[in-house]
DNA sequence: AAGTTTAAATAAACAATTTAATTCCGTACG
DNA sequence: CGTACGGAATTAAATTGTTTATTTAAACTT
């Protein structure tokens, strides 16, 4: 009388004990999922010399070179500070450079330095790694089926997102 | 030889165009979510005077009170001193209490104050909200099957998250 | 042509998180 | 006893992330 773990109906233990869980319980479990994700990309990405959040900066531009803050940011699915911020530091850090754009005045320009290059290779494989390593156990359909819902969320989210 | 999009073999073009997609996927995807998700919960939380990551340690106090720093943060799937900061702020705020042990002068409780008591409805009821408007358009067994995968993954993070 | 409006980048302030290093207390051991 | 070890909480430093506000340049309107 304390538990409250499967005192539901108890209906026929078909699977596992997920009786008692509903959307409620998305957003605690979708954070946490993300959060030990970040964790563990964020120790192995170390290795390059590069934080969580900064990988997707480097990937996003060896697809396509020299993309601006704003585009970056959009696609990323971040706001435009944060772009701004963190391509700073990866400017510090040597992966990546400011470009202006000479024919609009009002954008930058970001281009991956030779250094940024030669890294694109090992953050591609250590992000696709956390993946594997993620979903192991996991068949390619159900990896599919988890993207695919993951893809819902997020685009019921959006709506809410929206820059007032 | 440029996008990489869908030219691996375009099977059959039976569902959506998941096709190129596999666990490599899986680490974009799930930040990029958990990142909305957050963002939405944040804005939503902001009328209860708190933010993103303060709803967890009040319904866990809910449901048990006088729990320590360290095993809040076991439970949120956070590290200590995360939690030592969250609760810090929250105490400031007036959500909740730190109380010594009495028998073990190293323990910390926590304790949740009048009004921290109650916030406990309308947080939960916040963040459920947000979980079902993430989850609008699936099928209860859809959600399901997200919450079992969701917790396949975290359960293979894991070991990988061990303090050393 | 001048002034207003929009758009892009940035700056500043507030929080969450993590890792590494400290402090404090309890227990075990010599 | 007193010293060493271990665990719990905290502090310090670094980064991502968001919101709000500022700057600057292009575009649009009279």
């Amino acid at each position: 009388m304390s538990k409250k773990k499967g005192d539901k109906k108890a209906k026929s233990g078909k699977k596992k004990d997920l009786e008692g869980l509903s959307a409620a319980d998305l957003a605690p479990a979708i954070t946490q999922a993300a959060r030990s994700m970040r964790t563990v990309l964020s120790r192995s990405l170390g290795e390059s010399g590069l934080y969580a959040g900064q990988d997707g900066v480097i990937l996003m531009l060896a697809e396509e070179d020299g993309l601006t803050p704003g585009q970056l940011a959009m696609r990323l699915g971040v706001k435009a500070p944060t772009m701004t911020r963190t391509i700073g530091r990866m400017e510090a850090q040597g992966f990546l450079e400011r470009r202006p754009d000479g024919t609009d005045g009002r954008l930058t320009k970001v281009h991956l330095t030779e250094t940024g290059l030669k890294s694109v290779e090992q953050i591609g494989r250590t992000v696709a790694d956390c993946g594997s390593l993620a979903a192991k156990g996991l068949s390619d359909k159900e990896v599919r089926t988890l993207l695919k819902l993951l893809k819902t969320i997020e685009h019921n989210l959006q709506p809410a997102l929206a820059d007032d």
